[in-house]
DNA sequence: GATTGGATCGCCT
DNA sequence: GGCGATCCAATCG
C-alpha cells in the first residue's frame, strides 16, 4: 500500500503527456454511480492563459437528482443550478461557503438533474502553476478536497454550463484503479441523506481527500 | 431589503 | 478535531 502511493508519486510527478481521449457525451447519460465509479482514474484537465494544468481523478461523489436531498437540484430548477439540468457531460460549476467553486459532471439525460462531484485528483501536469494558485508547496495539499481542485486548476464560474469534452476544460479517458481498490463511503459535508454511501475513492491513494485508508470503509467486490 | 445556511478550507489547539 | 472566515443565492417579509 506505501509502496504503491510512493511509486504513484514517483510516476506522476514528472509532467508527463496524456494522450487519452475525452470521454463521450454518452459516457455520462448512464447511472450516476456507475459513472462516478468509472470517473475514478479518468484525467480533469484545464486550459486558461496561465497554461495547462491536470490531475487523475481519484475521489467523487454521486448526486442523484431531485429525489436526492442532497441534490442541488432537490429544491428545483433555479439560475444558480441551471447547468446541473443541462446535457449530459456538462460542467456544473458553483460557488460555496462564500469562498470556493466545486466542479460537477452533468449525468443522465437533460434536464434529470445529477451529476458527480469531482473531490480529488492527483497532480499530473502543470504542477507549478498548481502550487503557485494554491500559495503551497505539499503535492499532497494542492487537490485533496473540491475547493483546491477547483483553485489549482483555475475552475471558476466562467466554466460553468460548458460542455466536458470539447474546450478548455475536459475529462480524458485515463488509468482506472482495480476494482478491489475502489472504496464506497458516505458523501462528506452535506446534512441530508448523509449516510448514504455515494462517496467513492482508490483506497490508499495518498491525494484523496480523508480516509484514504480507512479500515472500515466498504470496498467493492 | 434582510436573513440564513451552505456538496469547504486552513489554522489553531 | 474544532472553529472562524467569507459571501452568494435562496427564502422570507
Amino acid at each position: 500500500m506505501k509502496r504503491n502511493a510512493r511509486s504513484r508519486l514517483g510516476r506522476h510527478t514528472g509532467g508527463r503527456r496524456h494522450n487519452g481521449a475525452a470521454l463521450p457525451p454518452a459516457f455520462y447519460d448512464r447511472d450516476t454511480e456507475v459513472v462516478a465509479r468509472e470517473l475514478l482514474g479518468a484525467t480533469l484537465w484545464c486550459r486558461t492563459p496561465e497554461g495547462v494544468a491536470a490531475g487523475r481523478i481519484v475521489e467523487t461523489e454521486a448526486y442523484l437528482g431531485p429525489h436526492d436531498p442532497a441534490c442541488h437540484a432537490a429544491s428545483g430548477i433555479t439560475p444558480r443550478n441551471r447547468a446541473l439540468h443541462g446535457p449530459p457531460g456538462t460542467a456544473y460549476v458553483y460557488f460555496i461557503y462564500g469562498v470556493h467553486w466545486c466542479v460537477n459532471a452533468v449525468t443522465r439525460e437533460e434536464g434529470h438533474g445529477s451529476a458527480v462531484l469531482i473531490r480529488a485528483i492527483e497532480p499530473l501536469e502543470g504542477v507549478e502553476l498548481m502550487q503557485r494558485r494554491r500559495g503551497r508547496d505539499d503535492l499532497r495539499e494542492l487537490t485533496n478536497g473540491p475547493g483546491k481542485v477547483c483553485q489549482a486548476l483555475g475552475i471558476d464560474g466562467r466554466f460553468n454550463g460548458m460542455p466536458l469534452y470539447r474546450g478548455p476544460l475536459l475529462i480524458l479517458e485515463g488509468t482506472p484503479p482495480a476494482r478491489p481498490r475502489i472504496a464506497v463511503a458516505p458523501r462528506i459535508g452535506i446534512r441530508h441523506a448523509a449516510d448514504w454511501p455515494l462517496r467513492f475513492f482508490e483506497l490508499g491513494n495518498p491525494f484523496v481527500s480523508r480516509g484514504a485508508a480507512e479500515p472500515e470503509t466498504k470496498t467493492t467486490r
